[in-house]
DNA sequence: TCAAAAGTGTTCGATCTACACCCATGG
DNA sequence: CCATGGGTGTAGATCGAACACTTTTGA
């Protein structure tokens, strides 16, 4: 008999760099290794649902960004037994994220995507397939705005797509082409206590970007 | 228990449409209904592979373009157990297909992709996921070569890309994006017996865009 | 008054789009 | 010699990269 997982893949945001909540497996197979969050699929739940509770369970948050990457199925993936694993990468503002109940005994920790510890099973794999997946949806969604805290700075936005893409993009073409979508909204706010000239505050404009999808809009860095 | 089945979207292109292979079932869940091809998971065989002997059975073709679309895996996909499926989307050239053994039992089809019968389970979605995958990879990889015979005209090329994405391509600028990546070889040939100018026949250099990927190139139609 | 980062104007070249035109073949 | 689809040249618009500049704040 096939048995089945889901992974999850969670990436957050800081000090300019992507990062990945790993935790610490404190049983076997490969008890002490890093890895990522998952669970076994039962049968009375639905695979995203079950992503959905994985989530839930390590971070405490609901209504988060969540999509499929992909099934992992080859044979001798996971020692001992045959097991399938369907995983998903989920953006999470990491200000937002509380580590919680059950996963209190284990260690858990945000890496670096690319200083990433020895991981069990595949995982760096499906951590490479998440990171190239997440690559490509960026370019043609606005999803990075939910890697950020509700309001933003323009070059807060910026560091979230050079730290998902690691390029370096030219600060003026960025916000002209943030400007030329209309996906943002000036909260009215600026930075305070700034050595500098403080920056306004945007928000992303759900409405707007609904309705832009609608029309077949599609955003492009 | 969750069982694991894959489920293949066959794609092939015939008369200037994108065109989708399909099944009659024989058995039940859903006897008598069309439905995409698949086999549940054995212990002893990797999803992929699994889904290549899904193809090989059914065409009796080898080596065929084949990706992972997603798992498809509600609680009610599926009548009176659960099965969760993987399915995976290939490109094939129509004329090396022949319909082969273990399927003779059933009715084969190939039917439009935009208009499709009533199909079983949840295969009415996985087909859509399917199209809307191609159409976004065809864009960034040269893959639309693998629904033509080894020796096709720039016409040819641009139908197929036309029924891909369902949109018209002019004809000016679809050539001279396809001379920039100098993806193409002319074989020197010539249509014959047609009652216009002749087209000259090309082949796709596979070569080359081995070379170009690991440059870091990528396809942009 | 200085450092630091926010934010803007503008030029230049590449790319994309649209249209017009010529070419080779069978009937 | 005509209809048909193959194949090409080019002007104008649009887009993106690059650079230099002004602005506002805290120290």
């Amino acid at each position: 008999m096939v048995e089945t997982s889901v992974d999850c893949v969670i990436f957050g945001f800081q000090h300019e760099t992507l990062k990945v909540l790993l935790i610490k497996r404190k049983n076997d197979p490969s008890k002490g290794l890093m890895a990522l969050p998952g669970d076994f699929l039962d049968e009375k739940t639905s695979i995203y649902g079950s992503a959905e509770n994985t989530l839930k369970k390590i971070t405490d948050l609901d209504n988060i960004f969540l999509e499929q990457i992909q099934a992992f199925g080859r044979v001798d993936r996971y020692p001992g037994k045959r097991v399938i694993t369907i995983s998903y990468y989920a953006l999470i503002n990491i200000e937002n994220y509380s580590p919680t109940a059950g996963y209190t005994a284990e260690k858990l920790e945000w890496c670096d995507v690319d200083k990433l510890p020895e991981l069990a099973f595949d995982h760096q794999r499906i951590i490479e397939s998440a990171h190239k997946k997440l690559k490509r949806r960026v370019r043609y969604e606005p999803i990075g705005f939910n890697l950020l805290p509700e309001e933003f700075s323009l070059t807060n936005l910026q560091q979230v797509y050079e730290a998902i893409l690691q390029i370096e993009l030219n600060k003026r073409n960025f916000r002209t082409k943030l400007n030329q979508m209309k996906l943002l909204i000036d909260t009215g706010k600026k930075q305070k206590n700034v050595a500098h000239k403080p920056a306004i505050l945007y928000k992303f404009d759900e409405k707007m970007y609904q309705q832009l999808k609608e029309e077949g809009f599609y955003f492009k860095l």
